[in-house]
DNA sequence: GCGCCAAATGTGACCGGTCACAATGCTCTG
DNA sequence: CAGAGCATTGTGACCGGTCACATTTGGCGC
């Protein structure tokens, strides 16, 4: 208890000298704490309003950065609230306010590289802006659980809701939702509904096609992502789209989960004959399983057949080969989701989007047409 | 309105009579909401006790599960409940227990797969129990960020704080915070410190060594993770522990840092001649890494070197070879975190921790030592 | 020195559960 | 049938901020 319980002392002598006898006879009561210790519970905004002798309005107004306040008071005010340590106390700001500094993230399959990796860039941009991210993972498929986990989210009065990692069945629960508070539908949304084509659509999947194409691929196999999942469709649409513009041949699309072990699976299944020189894959742990799959059937990549990836994950740069793929920017998706929560919380309009940059990542698994 | 609330009615009409004549004159004024949307806010336990024409308190004891309430008033309550659907608003609850449903998780290194699956298990655990997982995701080394972190724990009242994926920097700052809550250091503990040799220590490792000594490996070299954390430690510990029990050679310990490209540049410094037959490398990621070094240099795997991750990353089994490795129950860690807390958060003692079974998965990363 | 007005500060109720305690009602004994 | 004694239900305050409104204070012009 330095310099912060001087200025009271005086001041109390100062101001109500009358009441000196008596608070000698009842020695503690009626004292105000001075200090965090003496208190021995976190402090209210009364504790610091009867340290600082002023309302514990006042003490309100000056936690809410009203300007005016006298100096003189403003100081009481500043040397009281560091001598009780105040914390303010949110739980109690919700119940008055109705809002909290809670953000409600509903999603699955957090174990995959990309939805861990949004929640990673959600969970920052919402710590950076004063929130926190309440986690609901969610094991989609159980229909039981989806609305259980939806009352919970009712329950615990968020300033908004996040649904991260977009699947159908995620996007069809939330649309069914009543949150009562503002939400958002983060991940890569389905283009092809919304009309808002990514940067991997424009950008990438064409740069890649390109890539190919230069290399002297004429025939192309997809490695498409589960159809539920919106990022697999708008993958499998911009392939698509960039083959027929470079007037290059699809020579089919199969469809994995996202797993190496599907990707591994969908080039086994193939017949022996392979009539395409490469293979796009949709995310770069099925392209991993389709790597050993070439392998085992003697193919060698990349001077029989080349191979694509998406995401760029750490590990791509490590494949055996190295993979070609187009970097994703997942940690900016969670991000922008927040910022969009955010501004619709407040009731603004969102920032400017920052281009979510696709670009694509050349390495050893992509190769010339053997003659 | 069906059935709901026609007791009602009958019940007004018959206890207060005398009321009817002076509700017409004011119609609204006075009148109970006998539906959700008649209240047009969520309904209050006031609200429900109004409707079933007894005390908040009487409601509230029927939601604590208490027994002694009639039949006869039981029902009116379960009815105004039901027309009114009711749900409970955690935030008043939270303000007068002082106790939240919501668990604060400190994590960082999201990206990892250890630390996104243990999360994953926590958030499971959590959401069992009723509760919520609020993840604070630190960028550890930014001392500040750390202390800013913390802060916002303290003013969140939650029922407890947990840390996933431990380093030093972690339990650090873990041990140095005062939350005022209950709070549980998760992930790998430092078995060095505790005395608890994990699954993973006792029986993992050891089967682990066996299994290439069986296959002719005398000299092994060990790649280690990042000192700072206690799994890399224990690990590290572990091998050599394992090794001087079979008797083989530890030609070394080299570090990385988890990643991929740790695990390659570890063994591209080695020196041109390697005196070793094995590599146990202390994740899977790395060993991948390392398995592209290795190739690199003309070493063959298995046929000149053996090399063995940990952890067991569904990407393992599709590394070209399939990597051999023990089996890491992440999920269950988490799971195993929460429950650790939730158990010291009710003030009793933990149920029987399920064993973290560590497992040998055996794959084509390892074979005989050549002749 | 007075009065007025805006600036500065204070008062009390409220959010929606929970708690401690009070007040009924009912049963059963003598 | 009184009254003890338990079972059942009700009352009012409280948690810690926030809000609407009331009150006091200081500065200024006359």
């Amino acid at each position: 208890m330095p310099h912060g319980t001087a200025p009271l002392e005086t001041g109390e002598a100062r101001d109500a000298p009358r009441d000196d006898l008596s608070s000698e006879v009842t020695p503690g009561a009626g004292t105000v704490a001075a200090s965090a210790e003496e208190l021995g519970r976190p402090a209210t905004i009364r504790d610091v309003a009867a340290l600082a002798r002023v309302s514990h309005q006042t003490v309100h107004r000056f936690l809410q950065g009203y300007e005016g306040i006298r100096p003189t008071t403003r100081e009481r005010v500043v040397e009281a609230l560091a001598a009780l340590e105040y914390r303010p106390n949110l739980t109690a700001r919700s119940l008055t306010t109705g809002r909290s500094m809670r953000i409600g993230a509903l999603t699955h399959e957090l174990d995959q590289f990309g939805p861990s990796k949004i929640i990673q860039g959600a969970a920052q941009a919402a710590r950076d802006a004063g929130y926190v991210l309440d986690i609901l993972s969610l094991d989609m498929g159980d229909p039981e659980e989806i609305d259980q986990a939806l009352q919970t989210v009712t329950q615990h009065d968020l300033a908004g809701v996040l649904a991260l990692a977009s699947t159908d069945h995620m996007a069809q629960a939330f649309g069914a939702a009543n949150f009562r508070v503002p939400a958002f539908l983060a991940g890569e949304e389905d283009e092809f509904a919304s009309h808002h084509p990514s940067q991997l659509t424009t950008v990438g999947f064409p740069a890649l096609i390109d890539h190919l194409a230069e290399l002297g691929h004429q025939r192309l196999l997809h490695v498409a992502g589960p159809t539920a999942w919106s990022a697999a469709r708008n993958r499998a649409r911009a392939f698509e789209t960039a083959v027929a513009a470079h007037g290059l041949v699809s020579v089919g699309v199969v469809h994995g989960d996202w797993t190496a072990r599907s990707g591994y699976e969908a080039i086994s299944a193939l017949p022996a004959r392979l009539d395409f020189t490469a293979v796009v894959v949709a995310n770069d742990q099925m392209a991993l399983g389709a790597l050993l799959a070439l392998r085992e059937r003697g193919v060698r990549v990349p001077e029989d057949v080349s191979i694509t990836g998406v995401d760029d994950i750490p590990d791509a740069a490590y494949f055996s080969p190295p993979l070609t793929t187009l970097r994703v920017d997942f940690v900016a998706q969670g991000r922008r989701a927040v910022e969009h929560l955010l501004a619709r919380i407040a009731q603004r309009e969102p920032a400017d989007d920052e281009a979510l940059i696709s670009r694509l990542v050349v390495r050893r698994s992509t190769g010339t047409v053997a003659p």
